[in-house]
DNA sequence: CGTTAGCACTCAATGCGAAAGAGTGCTAAT
DNA sequence: ATTAGCACTCTTTCGCATTGAGTGCTAACG
């Protein structure tokens, strides 16, 4: 990947890039000179073809179907030619309006709802948002509701944002005053804890045995808060399926076909979206291009991600998965841009510091690995 | 539809269409007769199946290309001449197991992903769950949550089990403990209203505005009531793309290809679960052919539907979607029956009183209005 | 009378070869 | 180094005949 390529061998190879993005079609050296008007023969486009394909980033077909790019190609086009297009300032002041506007109304799983939207449609592809979440999970606070007599509804709001709700049977009838009350003495107990730090709490000693607290109602929390940490990355949401059911990838044989069905099994995706980047700074973009073996039904698809939340406290992931033949240049600015506007809500949620990448500031695009 | 058929034409037609499930090919005479070992000669079937054509049961692609069901036809097959195929003792046994195992643990939540897994899973089509609501929302209880001095979640639960949550930002610093006396005043006087009823006590009064609940605080309660009312049937859950992608029918250009564009858009589908069988009782299943024009994207698939809850009080919709050429005598048993489990949950979980149909009883089916 | 065997007919699907078209690699001239 | 020209390689497409499943009709049969 180090080869270095004349300027003018850069210029064809994104022009094939672009061309089969648009068509996907395979592109040859006549329709090269006519499209974009070259300024020389088709035969010397033909030879730089050759010398690119020679090194790995065209390829054909079979031996006269025009030239398309490998995944290398990709990767170098994204890499080192790419010229990124910033969304128009009246796009992003659009999309903007949208989230300050739904900000405080939603919470957290709006802003989730409205990026996955906002994404896929201006993407074209589809789009991937995992619900923010904490390194240093904590339980932050418990509500005890009465349902019925021998029904509460417990609730277990941890630092992160996440709810989770279960419902419980109660041994004996309980009011809801009772439950209150029970509901102060925990939290006092339990908050900032996690769950294996609760665990220990209760081990330590049989005090909270005697007290007030039923072990049916802790064994709840614990298990509440252990769920919370298992599924890190909380609840996933994606949108665009329409966007890319038609594309050629996706049609009938199309190699892509299985990438679909990843969008029935949220466990596969959590692990995409959770998996690559637990290393990556936020506000970087992460670039997969085909797949990586990661996953076997993406061998045909590119995922586009980006971290966003406050460095290491709290964060999530979001991105897209389209066909490769994608627009990385409209696509990462974008992804880049709706990580910022999460950044900065959930720093703005869950702040004691501000921080958060501002979303003007360039950050570094990682390709594969 | 009033026409009387032999029994043979009966027959005939039942065969038509479940060969027709199973392979979709359109099936001829001679197949018919070699594959059932019918009792008569090929002429005799063709006479019989041009009867059945003639009366617009079943259709043939062209002159020579062997008949399948048209609409009508699978309408009568479903109404009058299907054998219900109930689930195997053990098949149900594990079906219950799963629901009880999980049954205090995730919530309304868990159990809705865990219908649409199964669902999806037993009836190879896409499973569609809308999470219960009621008829008279009221408001059950109001938890003020402490993030940050100016920041505070709102969690706003409602008699249907529903919870909203919001992010509110404070005018003004407060505590857990400022938070947790307005919550309880507001719990006090809000307490099995609805958005309406809470918005008339506030109006009518200004006593509240000059108490220590903040008027921020309100109008957030009464917008996230407005919200849970306003999206009734709540969350829909769907599950089973798998299954259906690959169905011929699903194919490229295959005629329920914008089926799948549905399932992206959680409005349409809320529409489909919430509207038809509004006046429907629970338990009854319905089955909606070739999708009637009411939403036109479903023109090649069927809908199987059932309500589930408490009769008139709280509930929701399960179904599934799939080509129209799908197993009904199978699925419509699987459906009712995961209907009547999710009444059963919901009647425990929502209980004063103790109702739902049991799942063995035989209920009414309704196809096409 | 209902049933059946037989037959001519229809029409999508299949297979094959010729022609077209797009693109390449090579070579010789500029 | 660039380019024009040309032979070559493939896929795609079209036409055309063949196949085969399935039908409708009719005449014979029990």
């Amino acid at each position: 990947m180090k080869e270095k390529l004349t300027e003018r061998q850069k210029m064809i190879l994104s022009l094939v890039v672009h061309d089969y993005i648009r068509t996907a079609t395979p592109v040859g050296s006549k329709k090269l000179v006519e499209q974009f008007r070259l300024d020389m023969s088709s035969a010397t486009v033909r030879a730089e073809l050759a010398v690119l394909t020679e090194l790995g980033l065209l390829q054909q077909p079979h031996t006269s179907g025009g030239r398309y790019p490998t995944e290398n190609g990709y990767r170098y086009f994204v890499g080192s030619l790419m010229k990124l297009q910033e969304l128009p300032e009246d796009r992003r002041r659009m999309i903007e309006h949208q989230f300050y506007q739904m900000q405080s109304d939603q919470g957290v799983e709006g802003w989730m709802k409205l990026s996955a939207s906002i994404l896929a449609s201006l993407s074209g592809a589809i789009s991937l948002v995992s619900a923010p979440y904490s390194r240093f999970l904590a339980l932050r606070h418990i509500a005890l509701i009465s349902l019925s007599d021998r029904q509460a509804l417990l609730i277990v709001v941890t630092n992160s944002g996440q709810a989770q709700q279960r419902f419980v049977a109660l041994d004996e009838p309980m009011t809801q005053p009772q439950l209150t009350a029970i509901e102060n003495e925990m939290n006092a107990l339990f908050a900032e804890l996690n769950s294996f730090q609760i665990r220990e709490k209760l081990a330590v000693s049989d005090a909270f045995r005697r007290s007030a607290l039923k072990s049916e109602l802790t064994d709840h929390v614990v298990a509440a808060m252990s769920d919370v940490e298992a599924t890190r990355s909380g609840e996933i949401y994606t949108d665009g399926l329409r966007n890319v059911i038609g594309e050629p990838e996706f049609t009938e044989t199309g190699e892509a076909r299985g990438a679909l069905k990843l969008l029935d099994e949220k466990t596969a995706l959590r692990s995409i979206l959770t998996r690559p980047n637990a290393d990556q700074k936020i506000g970087g973009i992460q670039v997969l291009i085909g797949g990586e073996g990661s996953i076997a039904d993406l061998h045909h698809c590119s995922l586009v991600l980006a971290r966003y939340g406050k460095s290491n406290a709290i964060g999530g992931t979001i991105g897209i998965l389209g066909p490769m033949r994608m627009r990385y240049a409209r696509n990462i600015p974008t992804v880049r841009f709706i990580a910022g506007i999460l950044s900065d809500l959930v720093s703005e949620a869950f702040a004691d510091m501000k921080t958060g990448t501002k979303n003007g500031e360039e950050s570094p695009i990682i390709i594969n690995e």
